[in-house]
RNA sequence: UGGGGCGUAGCCAAGCGGUAAGGCACCGGGUUUUGAUCCCGGCAUUCCCAGGUUCGAAUCCUGGCGCCCCAGCCA
């Protein structure tokens, strides 16, 4: 499972490119991965690395990583770094190295000389709220700009003193020449440069002090790199004219073809890069990699793997309806590929001391138990036992619900790995409250069924004299964002407090005393863990991946 | 109200003129020293609506309706 064998479902884009490769338009595909390095990766990126990079590799193509690094006021080589990281950690690799839009900055601006030479292109003195106001509306058509008929030396002349640093920023930009009355806005003209002083660019330095508009830029970019399909999300549908204006108009070697897909939305999930940077920037949250964050890094911390993401990108699929997927899905995936691979242990995350009044204080045994219900290979380890125990004290209640199947009062239980047991007495604290639990063991029961008669419940366990002290944070879902129409338009004041509870006196087995962060468990009923990069040899800090499914408490609610 | 998209079950999604795949969720049943896993079964007489074409329509045509995106010198 860890594995996914399946071949990948079929989609529209998939079709396309069938189409494409038995008609011999192309004999081998390429792709792209495109993020600007202001922000880190997120579930909703995740999708669009296993399509491009998924397609390049099941048609036998190659897929790039690109920055589209055209705007340094909010690029950062921390950004970079991290997204390399991460998709490498997705598990795809883009060669030799990533490129870069800024890689094409010295041909970009050639091309955009050629427009200029066509007629295609011209420099315009409009300031942006004058440019606005030529732009005309949705329903009402622009107006030509003043400086639109400008000779082509003088705006040869204009443009190469943009380059030249000579005037300042919002002064002048150079702007396509396309149809002030289109009833595509992006076709009004587009700005294609603009001036950006006193900003260094985490590539170029401070050699240019004029930057290409992602419109111009991305066809360009793409061409140049040999892209044949050039998937983005939807809101870019509207650009494509545009897309392919610049590709027709200016002397590239190829034609890339942009196809649009659907982006990601998860339920409870926040995915505006704008919003995750303030929260970030607003210390809510601990970093980008906070577990509540539903971006790659935050995953991982997490416990999530490679794997599970990458199935969860293919079974959501690829369409162009808008979606909003629920979070079981994400969970199941994640379930799916831990249960086949996560060592088990023992944990008590709530605990209540247990007596075993039959069994010797002065005695402690070693009980063999396997790491794996199912996977032999994964072997055993072996577990202390003694007279005093700690159980969940969820597993035991006093006054039990119907249906419940673990330990009450003059009731049996199994321990799992080990004996079944009988509650004999209740010790209470001067407020009632349960202190302890007095009970007797079956000598009988290790390793086979108890005599002519069935015990149900199997709870875990943690011996009181080896157990370890331990942390726990119960993450129950990404970071949430308001339920529309539930009142509370500020994601903000639903930073899920609830969705982060620390269980601070935990005790887990000893075989978890060196656990190293990243390591994964799952404790037994409880779900799986992962340690955390907080954790200490003494003290481990598990957080959670994901609960078990729990019918008994389904049931319940 | 201009332009571009989308509408198949609670959620995602196949389907491309021959009589509604699959996954998640949910509901039953079986196995089980994890109320997990696993296994078996159930879950759309109908595809946004209304007309039309056709022997036959989720698929083609016409007309509605609903939702999303676009007026950055962001991407």
């Amino acid at each position: 499972m860890t594995d996914v064998a399946d071949p990948p479902r079929t989609n529209f884009i998939r079709q396309i490119i069938e189409a494409d490769l038995a008609s011999d338009k192309h004999e081998r595909i390429v792709t792209r991965f495109p993020p600007e390095p202001n922000g880190y990766l997120h579930i909703g990126h995740a999708k669009s690395i296993v399509l491009n990079f998924g397609l390049a590799e099941s048609f036998g193509g190659t897929c790039n990583l690109r920055f589209d690094d055209t705007n340094p006021h909010k690029e950062d080589l921390e950004f970079v770094e991290s997204i390399e990281a991460d998709v490498r950690w997705l598990g795809f690799d883009w060669g030799d190295r990533p490129f870069f839009a800024s890689d094409y900055f010295e041909q970009l601006y050639g091309y955009a000389i050629e427009l200029i030479e066509k007629g295609l292109a011209f420099v315009c003195d409009l300031d942006a709220e004058e440019m606005r106001a030529y732009r005309g509306t949705l329903t009402e058509p622009g107006r030509d700009s003043p400086f639109r008929n400008r000779s082509v030396a003088e705006n040869l002349d204009l443009f190469a003193r943009m380059r030249a640093g000579e005037f300042p920023e919002g002064s002048r930009t150079l702007r396509a020449r396309i149809d002030m009355a289109s009833p595509n806005i992006n076709l009004r003209d587009p700005v294609l440069y603009r001036i950006k002083h006193g900003v260094v660019h985490h590539q170029t330095g401070t050699a240019w002090c004029l930057y290409p508009t992602y419109d111009y830029s991305h066809p360009i970019s793409d061409a140049l790199e040999g892209v044949t399909h050039s998937i983005c999300t939807l809101e870019f549908e509207d650009h494509r004219p545009l897309y392919d204006w610049c590709v027709e108009n200016v002397s590239v070697p190829c034609r890339p073809r942009q196809i649009e897909f659907s982006r990601l939305n998860l339920e409870y999930t926040v995915m505006s890069k704008r919003r995750l940077t303030e929260l970030v920037a607003e210390g809510q949250v601990e970093g980008w990699d906070d577990p509540r964050m539903p971006t790659i890094a935050a995953l991982r911390r997490r416990g999530y793997t490679a794997a599970s993401i990458r199935d969860f990108c293919e079974r959501i699929g690829v369409t162009k309806s808008d979606n909003l997927v629920e979070l079981s899905l994400l969970e199941s995936a994640i379930r799916d590929d831990l249960d086949a691979s996560a060592p088990r242990r023992m944990a008590v995350l709530r605990p209540l001391k247990v007596v075993l009044t039959n069994y010797p204080a002065d005695r402690v045994e070693s009980l063999e138990v396997r790491n794996h219900p199912k996977d032999e290979g994964m072997g055993v380890r072996s577990v202390p036992f003694g007279r005093e125990l700690y159980i969940d004290r969820q597993d035991f209640a006093e006054d039990p619900p119907k249906g419940f199947k673990r330990l009450v009062p003059g009731g049996e239980v199994r321990l799992r790995n080990a004996y079944v047991i009988r509650c004999d007495e209740l010790v209470k604290d001067a407020q009632g409250g349960i202190r302890e639990l007095r009970a007797t063991l079956d000598l009988d029961t290790l390793g086979r069924s108890p005599q002519g008669r069935k015990v149900k419940g199997v709870i875990h366990w943690v011996s009181v004299a080896h157990g370890i002290p331990a942390e726990v944070r119960l993450y129950e879902r990404l970071f949430r964002v308001p339920t529309p129409g539930a009142g509370g338009s500020d994601y903000r004041s639903d930073l899920n407090p609830g969705s982060r509870r620390l269980l601070e006196d935990c005790v887990l087995e000893p075989a978890l005393k060196g656990v190293q962060p990243g390591e994964g468990f799952q404790f037994e009923r409880e779900g799986y863990f992962v340690a955390d990069p907080d954790s200490t040899p003494g003290r481990p800090v598990f957080n959670l991946t994901v609960g078990l499914r729990d019918t008994w408490g389904k049931s319940q609610k």
